[in-house]
DNA sequence: ACCTGAACACCGTTCAAGT
DNA sequence: ACCTGAACACCGTTCAAGT
């Protein structure tokens, strides 16, 4: 396959993966994963690929680009369809439920990356986050028409069920990358010294909040997001039929 | 008042206002209302104020200090009872109810700041925006024990009530934004050529979507805020009385 | 064709120095 | 006490130049 006369792959590249978009934004994802969308900068996503900064700009445009394929390629991930096996193909409460944890499941594996789902413009101002894809609400509004919803209903859906899934795993998503992702330290040598966060607030003026703090900061996600969804679908339920 | 020996105020700096953190804070506040939170540098703020960036740095610790100020602000504008006038002084479904249109309120005020308020890690993981200001959630908290709520069932009202608010809001905010605000263009020179965003999408591999744009199109944000509040409270009303 | 060096116009931030 | 000049270490981005 390689072409007469080149020199073979590893050359002073160390055997390095060729460039390409989509290489880069994936590796883009890896790095936000890491560390933060605040840190990614052009020259540091470069160096990770073993390349200068300005050999990105051969297959992106200028970082805003970047960001809107690394969202792009979140929103992409979602499936037209759940698998057959499922009686979800003809139940829309199913169809739903598995769209809603769809979207759950990628942005607890991107907590760093869900807010720029959330919160970038997309292509038209009638897609909303975080089924902002043409082709995802698409597939979503023919899906409900499937299942025996009128097309002004599917579109009412379209609303609800966007506005849910976007307070939900934000929330969701905020609350564990606390826990877990790297302190968004202004890129300061670490001098040590950083509180816990969380044991440091005064809370003396506020005796109710202090009194409820171990309530405050029980972790139901889980079932936050289960009940939610159910009391979601009951309401559709009600209007659904009327 | 005066002291002796001082030049009066008016000086070579041309009767500019004496600098203060409230006073940054809030024409920071401005020019994001007027530009976008991108464009806020220190730089540019300092200039709007008549005055080097680095004299900023004596009343905000650095520029993630101010932002986080600008979000406190406005978390801070909530007020912690209804007007006595109306008789939401007892009832906690207008209490509820006044709180959330509080929220949105300044929200719609400031298109471009809410994201920031969404998305921005308060200072304890268990505090959610928007109601993510220690003195807010002690006052919600307390309104809700003082209409008849558990303690333990206020938390829990926190809980859904502030997922409402976010993905209600931020969508609302998000669209009207795509209208009225200047475009996210990084910072170039206007080179026109600006496609409408809207109209120039390509729609023909999306027969349902195409079809229904009009009906995407749409807007129904106030009606929309209104039955979705109106079916938390059903919500909260089923599971209060078990 | 693909990558880079050098350069430009910007940042945030620090600190000694001015008044 | 309050503001600034100068400087530092970083950005994103462009473009002619290298291979």
């Amino acid at each position: 396959m390689a072409r007469r006369g080149e020199p073979t792959a590893t050359g002073k590249d160390g055997g390095r993966k060729p460039l390409s978009r989509q290489l880069i934004v994936g590796e883009a994802i890896d790095f936000i994963d890491e560390s933060s969308v605040n840190h990614l900068t052009m020259r540091s996503l470069g160096a990770r690929l073993g390349v200068e900064a300005m050999s990105l700009y051969r297959y992106v445009n200028g970082r805003e680009d970047l960001l809107e394929a690394i969202v792009a390629s979140l929103v992409d991930q979602l499936e037209a369809t759940p698998p057959a096996g499922h009686e979800l193909t003809t139940d829309w409460h199913g169809y739903l439920q598995w769209m809603a944890h769809s979207v759950r499941d990628i942005a607890l594996e991107h907590p760093a990356i869900f807010p720029l789902v959330a919160t970038r413009h997309p292509a038209a101002a009638w897609l909303r986050p975080p089924l902002r894809s043409l082709r995802v609400v698409e597939e979503f509004l023919a899906a409900l028409v499937e299942r025996g919803f009128t097309e002004e209903r599917a579109v009412e859906v379209y609303r609800v069920f966007t506005s849910f899934l976007l307070g939900q795993i934000l929330l969701e998503v905020a609350q564990r990358g606390e826990s877990t992702a790297p302190v968004e330290e202004p890129l300061d040598e670490g001098d040590a010294d950083i509180p816990n966060r969380d044991e440091e607030l005064d809370l003396s003026q506020f005796p109710l909040v202090a009194k409820l703090r171990p309530l405050l900061s029980e972790d139901h996600a889980d079932e936050e997001f289960e009940r939610s969804l159910e009391a979601l679908l009951d309401r559709l339920d009600l209007t659904v039929t009327q």
